[in-house]
DNA sequence: AAGTGGTCTAGACCACAGA
DNA sequence: CTGTGGTCTAGACCACTTC
């Protein structure tokens, strides 16, 4: 039965879409329960589960126990930004990558820093601020703080042959956190460092995450004039 | 025994997320397959293939038939984009919504849009330019363009009071589409309408959207300056 | 050929939220 | 209480990939 091209879950998923929208099963609308659908598709309600629950990821429907599954009355869109790191980021363009570390000091961060990291009044942190380039010209600018209480091993890693994007990555799996992506003019300082006129208006992704054991970096990543962070819907 | 609180696909995702947070399982290495772990951790396989599938959806694990499952080598982190509607958007700030319609006009368009459009040369689509306002004040310049004929009906449709935007999710459900976030420096017209400085650095987003009947939209949202796109990763 | 993940099934019980 | 979705199980077969 499972051979037939016409069962399987992906073929029930693409089947409630389909009648989600053709306006059969319109905004807001109850649709049959789980067990209707599999007698009606001829499988077993496992399959409709999986269907349903993959839809209901992706927004399109919302479902509740007890009360059914509905249409999602403004089916809310979702794109997955993918987050590489810079150095893969820039050779997916075919680029040719490399790196240039700018400063490495231990100091006491600015007050913004200090407030994203938790940090105590006058503590030290890591400052890092390193180019990425592709054929040789600037594309990337890291500004980075790294706590020290939560990743002492950092102050011991050769930052100027292995980014601080990419040796955090491998040495502090699984970081949670936050990410907002703006636009800003550049000043004078990050025009020389990205080669691109005063006032350009870039774009900038600033990221803050941590671990169960404390706060990890706060990094502001910006990027040279023109570029675009693209994703699908 | 599911009613104990150490079973269920949630407590196999986290002991295996844990695993490879501690380095028991470094990157690259291939883990114990299904069945082994099913073994271990005293349930079906298919609780394990739930938890590992999850796992391999956000980018930590690889999974190949024959053979086997590798932590991912340098796990890509992904964030989800919400993109909801501009009025719930700024709803979400606490703002009070209103909108204006600019300009609402068919005719030909240039040839960046007559190209996202797939449209013939000389053949006139829908342009449509808005306001999106939180307490009165301009937050998002909306600038479509839409595919009469993938979308005739809109001809009909009173822009003044229902944005292009949310029309086109009611009535259009399910398109997919491109997504591209840029910076842009206020030219004078963008200035005037968002009442900022000309040459603000600002933020924007491009959506291209289709359906199987064809092209859909093309739009370009501009947002005031030191607008924020957040999510978390 | 063999071993891995991918999927399906039929049945069961649970958790939750309305009536 | 009742009906919905959420999850688990034990077993089975399939699909793919490497040997």
């Amino acid at each position: 039965m499972n051979a037939r091209s016409g069962t399987g879950w992906r073929a029930v998923r693409d089947e409630v879409r389909r009648r989600i929208a053709s306006g059969k099963w319109g905004p807001g609308q109850l649709i049959p329960g789980e067990s209707a659908l599999a007698r009606e598709f001829g499988c077993a309600r496992a399959t409709v589960n999986r269907a349903l629950r993959e839809l209901a990821a992706d927004g399109l429907l919302c479902r509740k126990r007890r009360v059914g599954t509905r249409v999602a009355a403004s089916p809310e869109r979702r794109a997955i930004l993918r987050i590489p790191l810079i150095r893969e980021e820039i050779a997916a363009l075919g680029l040719g990558y490399s790196y240039r570390l700018i400063t490495r000091e231990r100091r006491v961060p600015p007050e913004a820093i200090r407030a994203g990291l938790e940090l105590p009044a006058g503590v030290a942190a890591l400052s890092v601020q390193a180019l990425h380039l592709g054929d040789g010209t600037p594309c990337v600018l890291e500004d980075r703080w790294v706590d020290l209480r939560t990743v002492p091993a950092i102050a011991e890693a050769d930052l100027a042959q292995v980014s601080a994007n990419e040796w955090l990555v491998r040495n502090v799996p699984l970081a949670e956190g936050r990410i907002a992506i703006l636009a800003l003019a550049a000043d004078a300082g990050v025009a020389a460092r990205l080669g691109c006129a005063p006032g350009s208006a870039l774009i900038a992704i600033e990221r803050q995450t941590q671990i169960e054991a404390g706060p990890v970096t706060v990094a502001r990543l910006t990027y040279r004039p023109g570029h675009r962070i693209e994703s699908t819907i």
